[in-house]
DNA sequence: CTTAGCACTCGGAATAACGGAGTGCTAAAG
DNA sequence: CTTTAGCACTCCGTTATTCCGAGTGCTAAG
């Protein structure tokens, strides 16, 4: 799409006037609020250009124009100069991640930290377990047939569950188990684990080394769960989204607070912002899913030590004020990979 | 407060129509609705007398009467027969408990199974660690100063924690250290252990036994941490509260989100009803709680092996069908402590 | 190409009219 | 004394109407 530098300005200056104030702008208001001097008469027909290329629209005929899905896509694309970090905020954000190491807790902080720093809902997914690689498990002793597994991973994330087991097992068979098992899969993917516990539980037990018998028996159903393979999504201040005027009407609440509860949507969607590096922005029905139609996501991938492992992200309404919104998005995901890596292990 | 069986008939037909329909109940529609027969006059004085009594009122002039907040109190003390359960509810509340033990997901679990069934929200006190007894604890050496730290408690509850330590520690040491904290600990409550430990750390490091310096090095932090120590709020289905339409002012949801988000209310409220043995029922504004106004809070105490450690409830609407939402609840509560029960335990 | 002028459109607020549901009161009947 | 019928009255919610202002599109002149 071209546009000469005057219907750019004017585009601009319409959509950040827009998205300020939530009331269709006139040819008058703009007019009055461009640099360069010119009529309403003017305005209106390079606003009427805009409304035939579908970038803007008026609501009914005496109304001023908004900004149509469109004109917001062309926005961030071509026009938004984001404006770097207030100084302050910089501060706090990163005043939030200092000081703690633990991997889940981070996550849920990112998640806080966007919803508060944005007063939209914060959203973070979380790496399903099948990309990350087994470092360690444990098994401790709690009753005669419960056995509580403690699943470590290398990026750090803990995962315990108490199973139940068919025989009760002694307190040094579970530690010679776990050794064991370390040792056999320690560093492969938890995909391999998987693939390997399944195939060892193909051969007749009776060839099984007893100490392998033992972690079959009690690690296998921590790996048989359907659940714990998959992704998860993290999602803060969904409150504040009834504060948008933008979505105040119930109906449109529901389905938001109906995606959030199911998660389905926005693990998709995270997940495919996932495979693009840098900032990701779905507006309004852009993104595919109904239920979120009247809101628009802005997404940042985090890595530990350089791989991508997730995505940070903001879900606000559509008309929200991206050139603010895309900094912090973009400073958490950093400053979440930077508390995530293993260098930071070191230092701590 | 005493009336007699005329006007008692009449209060509970009256605000069993309004739960109902949710419209204020006139005198011709309550006449019609009445299995003696009387007409609408009749009608119209004996509810003058109730809104005298401060039982009912009219929103104006011309419109049918609705309950007040003691009419509702009087309803649920004096006139509600509450239906026992459908067996078809019940099945289904069972259903979603058996064949879990883990503790932590039994309370997930009630949570849901409560929104779930009567499709508002549901809550669950999950009792502060200080009350229960410490059981178990185990170190994990997870990197050189990192060692990962798991809290057992003897109602089965799984804690763990990441705590950075100033040294390295060998693997043997971290067990030597968990065992000896065990023979020491275990058995006594958190607090003991809490308070235990202060006293230890009050005395010249150089006396102490060198296991004993390691496990309170790791383990202090554990029990440092304030957050911890208390009890906490788990909610499930708010988005259920949407839909209800006695709630669908954004202030009002706004003012329950905020107090959701924050759970400060919520958890005093749960923790009162804890010291109550049997059904709660918090009527609007009887709670005293400005953010649960319109809202009617439901609550069960459940135990383990007989002691009481924990509410769950239903927070909805004040026009609530209090006959469903109460054995719903009580249910709830008796299965949770069934599940937690050690019988259960060891029968599984 | 830009601008002034003008007729036109449309939504939102304000106002008025109206019908219905319900009440309270009174007086008569049981 | 209780119950009932009748009636005047109140007030809400709906609908219709008007009116104003903001904004547009078009045309013709600069």
């Amino acid at each position: 799409m071209k546009l000469n530098d005057r219907a750019e300005t004017l585009l601009r200056t319409l959509i950040e006037l827009y998205i300020n104030d939530g009331q269709p702008v006139g040819s008058r208001t703009l007019a009055r609020k461009l640099k360069v001097n010119l009529s309403p008469a003017t305005v209106r027909n390079v606003m009427s250009d805009l409304e035939d290329l579908g970038l803007i629209h008026s609501p009914h005929t005496s109304a001023g124009r908004i900004p149509t899905q469109q004109g917001y896509r062309f926005f961030v694309d071509s026009l938004l100069q984001v404006r770097p970090l207030e100084q302050l905020t910089l501060k706090e954000m990163q005043d939030k991640f200092s000081y703690e190491r633990d991997p889940q807790l981070l996550l849920t902080k990112a998640s806080e930290l966007l919803s508060q720093v944005t007063h939209f809902a914060g959203v973070v997914l979380i790496p399903g377990q099948r990309s990350s690689l087994f470092r360690q498990i444990e098994f401790v002793r709690l009753a005669s047939q419960r056995v509580l597994t403690i699943l470590v991973t290398d990026d750090g994330r803990v995962q315990n569950r108490v199973i139940p087991t068919d025989r009760s097992y002694a307190a040094n068979e579970l530690v010679e188990a776990a050794n064991f098992f370390n040792q056999v899969y320690g560093g492969t993917s938890l995909a391999d684990v998987r693939r390997g516990l399944l195939e060892e539980m193909q051969k007749d037990s009776d060839e099984m080394h007893r100490i392998m018998a033992t972690a079959l028996a009690v690690a296998g159903k921590l790996f048989d769960d359907e659940d714990d393979g998959g992704d998860a999504v993290m999602l803060s201040g969904e409150e504040n989204l009834l504060n948008v005027p933008d979505l105040c009407q119930i109906e449109k609440l529901q389905k938001l607070f109906d995606a959030f509860k199911t998660k389905q949507d926005l693990l998709d969607l995270l997940d495919r912002s996932m495979k693009v590096s840098g900032i990701s922005i779905f507006i309004g029905e852009e993104s595919g899913y109904r239920s979120l139609d009247d809101c628009s996501v802005v997404t940042a991938p985090y890595d530990h030590d350089g791989e991508i492992i997730g995505t940070v992200g903001v879900i606000g309404p559509t008309r929200m004020s991206y050139e603010e919104v895309i900094p912090v998005v973009d400073v958490t995901a950093r400053l979440l990979s930077g508390a995530l890596s293993s260098t930071a292990d070191r230092l701590e």
